[in-house]
DNA sequence: ATAAGTGACTTTTTT
DNA sequence: AGTCACTTAT
């Protein structure tokens, strides 16, 4: 109770009026840095201490797992005694997998349906329209996702609107119709299937109206259609909703978000109250008004002026650098001066633009960590392990079917992969079964029949192990009897790249998880709604320099933020160039800008390196154009040729800043402004890890998916048979332990520790990874 | 059936 | 720079 009263009195007057209100719907417009995320946690202590609402009434969701993990971490903060499992604080995707595990059935799927990405879509698609190339139906495909996530079906008016494919209606009901076929589903259905339940199934929609009493939606202006649609639908008359956004702040327009959601909310909720947050806690006003000179050249946003009482703080400036090098240069000197790294972030655009910062950080030595980075996820080695596991608990998934049956090549080229296909219909889909049906019917060579036959065997006798073992020694032992460690062992060599430790990493991070069906699907689901959940699974670094996109830093803050990569092409970005594109990325430099609490620094570069070519004469980003001339310090100067208004720009900053470059060179001797070519090294460190003479293993822990440890082979029998009951054993993650059994199961030894920490696991002994003590 | 090589082409943000 | 489709040689 005490603790209310404390948190209430962090609240101004809005805020508290927002956390008090719980019965008419609540409509909060909340600005950059005004406590938006505060309220919202405040909210949901106030309603389960003060209202006397169960946690499991409570539905908090967000658009990205990093908010919602933000959100949850906060309220966990105020709520210790709860059980974090009772929240359901989520994304919409998170949650939308939640409702359809619940009511798998009533949904019209299979207990093992995965998720397919926007990569799996394309595939499968493919499938169904195999003369055509995945380059023509690649923007086909995108345009049916985003239909999608408008809340579209095949036959609306405005897919037209969407794609120059006058067909597109007819490839977006083959690909609804193969989606369902194969039972799996995409992201977009995770919104629209539950929506469409709750519609058709009084039972469940009964069920999720009486669970949910209280449902709050964060960073609502990032809200979709369809997810607008499904809030709906969660909302009886007697729910209380409350959602928080900032149309500033409106950044996946690409993915269908939709500010008319904050618009038409009070028409589509009656009654609905109104609180505007405008009191800014977090910057100077220094910064909050060079990021309001800028937003206040959209046409498409409601006049807003943010206070704060934080003074005027130092003046942001804006460095012109030569190249990404000199720019990782600039940022590494002001880093080096402030001494401030853990509260230090650097924004780009793009995740390719990490690399110079990497490169340089990485030989310097300076603490980092990378938020998205050059994902794992998508690295055909972890997409090929994470196929055979999909293939697992989906029998009928021909998109990853397809992917593995002939990799690494086993002689059943696209002919045998037909003559299979060929029996899917009369096998319901099921590859397994059509693959049987193939080697039964002798239709296939006689080296084909045999490599299917052993392809099924192994995936078995995989399946087998995970349920007696655990689920990494399954894993391990199918990546290795397909080949797939060999292969990729033998890439490895050729190219310097890591792939069979990328696939080592993966092993550990699913080792984690119970060795059950249900365990692989945890697992699967995690992974593809949240790709940083694997590759980043060493020990998160603590310290450091946060390297993220803009869009990543959502609800996020920082003491000093760095923005790099101002210019023309890059950002605002060249496939945004319409008025509604550039817009959006307005709305992401006013966010990137905002995120800074007392320091700001600006870069924009004449030179970069763009998709491996250097482009010359890049134009700085039109938004330093509408930052007022007394807003900003500037230092160097835009020296491109280029279109007058800039001569005259850069002859104005001359004038003005004569000793820029005395100021410049004084301030930071030690990086070199020239001669940095003989510096330069690869950016692409799975490529050549060469460059870096030093510590190599200082890259382990930055999110490149790259363990030291190397992948472990099977033991051969004569170890395995060293395991006895009672025997002391110590494991590198677990601890010391003791074997309490040991049983032949299918030829196969299974001990089973029970560690001193109380925790009980099962191992086949030869895979099993612990020294006897 | 597949390895190896060539040439054209791409460009972003996240669930 | 990296990917993908296509060609050529084994």
């Amino acid at each position: 109770m005490a603790n209310m009263e404390l948190w209430l009195s962090k609240l101004n007057p809005e805020q508290k009026e927002a956390v008090f209100e719980n019965n008419n719907p609540l409509l909060v417009l909340a600005g950059a840095g005004s406590g938006k995320t505060r309220v919202i946690t405040t909210k949901i202590a106030y309603c389960i201490q003060e209202l006397h609402y169960n946690p499991w009434n409570i539905l908090a969701v967000t658009f990205t797992n990093k908010a919602a993990k933000e959100m949850k971490d906060r309220v966990l903060d105020m709520l210790p005694q709860e059980d974090p499992s009772s929240f359901n604080i989520r994304t919409f995707h998170s949650f939308g997998v939640w409702l359809l595990r619940r009511f798998t059935n009533e949904a019209g799927l299979q207990p093992g349906f995965t998720i397919y990405d926007d990569s799996d879509s394309l595939s499968l698609l493919r499938t169904r329209y195999s003369s055509m190339t995945s380059k023509d139906l690649k923007p086909i495909m995108k345009a049916i996702l985003k239909a999608k996530d408008m809340g579209l079906n095949p036959y609306s008016k405005g897919l037209s609107e969407l794609s120059i494919e006058p067909n597109i209606g007819r490839f977006f009901e083959v690909y609804e119709k193969a989606l369902r076929e194969v039972g799996n589903v995409d992201f977009a259905d995770l919104i629209t299937i539950p929506s469409r339940l709750m519609d058709e199934n009084q039972n469940v929609r009964d069920f999720i109206q009486r669970r949910f009493k209280v449902v709050l939606v964060d960073e609502y202006q990032d809200s979709n259609v369809a997810q607008f649609e499904l809030l709906k639908r969660l909302v009886s008359p007697s729910t209380f909703i409350c959602v928080v956004g900032d149309d500033d702040q409106s950044i996946y327009r690409f993915r269908g978000a939709e500010i008319e959601n904050i618009l038409s909310f009070p028409n589509v909720f009656p009654n609905t109250k109104s609180i505007v947050l405008a009191q800014n806690y977090r910057s100077t006003s220094n910064i909050l008004d060079l990021a309001s000179s800028v937003i206040k050249h959209n046409s498409n946003r409601h006049e807003k002026v943010l206070r704060t009482d934080n003074g005027k703080g130092s003046k942001p400036q804006l460095y012109y650098v030569n190249d990404e090098v000199d720019e990782a240069n600039k940022v590494y000197s002001i880093l080096k001066r402030n001494q401030n790294f853990s509260n230090s972030a650097i924004l780009y655009r793009t995740n390719a633009q990490s690399s110079a910062f990497e490169t340089l950080f990485t030989k310097r030595h300076i603490p980092y960590k990378i938020v998205g980075a050059l994902k794992f996820y998508d690295r055909e080695e972890v997409k090929d392990a994470l196929a055979l596991l999909q293939l697992f608990v989906n029998s009928r998934d021909i998109v990853n079917f397809r992917r593995m049956i002939n990799k690494p090549t086993r002689g059943i080229g696209p002919t045998s992969v037909e003559k299979i296909e060929n029996f899917l219909p009369s096998s319901n889909g099921d590859v397994f079964a059509a693959m049987n049906k193939a080697v039964t019917q002798n239709v296939l060579s006689a080296r084909c029949t045999n490599s299917v036959k052993t392809f099924i065997a192994t995936m078995e006798e995989s399946y087998n192990m995970i349920d007696e073992g655990n689920l990494g020694d399954g894993v391990k032992y199918l990546l290795d009897k397909l080949g797939l460690i060999q292969h990729f062992m033998n890439e490895d060599k050729k190219n310097n790249t890591f792939k069979v430790e990328n696939l080592n990493s993966l092993v550990n991070a699913i080792s984690e998880y119970p060795s059950t069906e249900k365990g692989l699907l945890t697992f699967l689901e995690e992974v593809t709604l949240d790709r940083t959940k694997i590759g980043l699974n060493e020990e998160p670094q603590e310290e450091g320099v946060t390297l993220i996109t803009i869009h990543n830093t959502k609800g996020l803050e920082f003491e000093d933020v760095y923005v790099a990569g101002l210019e023309e092409k890059l950002f605002p970005n060249s496939m945004s160039d319409d008025e509604e594109g550039i817009e959006e990325e307005r709305r992401l430099f006013y966010v990137a800008a905002t995120r800074a609490k007392f320091n700001l620094y600006l870069f924009s570069a004449k030179s970069r390196r763009v998709w491996g070519r250097m482009e010359y004469d890049r134009l700085p980003s039109r938004f330093l154009d509408e930052i007022e001339e007394d807003q900003v310090e500037v230092i160097g100067f835009p020296n491109h040729k280029s279109p007058s208004s800039w001569d005259d720009k850069a002859s104005k900053y001359l004038n003005n800043r004569g000793d820029y470059n005395l100021l410049d060179e004084k301030r930071y001797t030690h990086a070199p402004r020239h001669g940095i070519k003989h510096e330069r090294t690869k950016p692409n460190i799975y490529k050549n890890n060469s460059n870096f003479p030093e510590d190599p293993s200082s890259l382990i822990h930055k999110g490149f998916g790259v363990s030291s440890k190397s992948f472990e082979f099977e033991k051969n029998d004569d170890e395995a048979v060293g395991y006895n009951v009672g025997d002391r054993v110590n494991n590198k993650e677990k601890g010391e332990g003791q074997i309490v059994s040991s049983i032949n199961k299918n030829g196969r030894k299974i001990i089973e520790v029970e560690y001193d920490t109380g925790v009980i696991a099962k191992y086949i002994a030869k895979y099993a990874k612990f020294t006897k003590i």
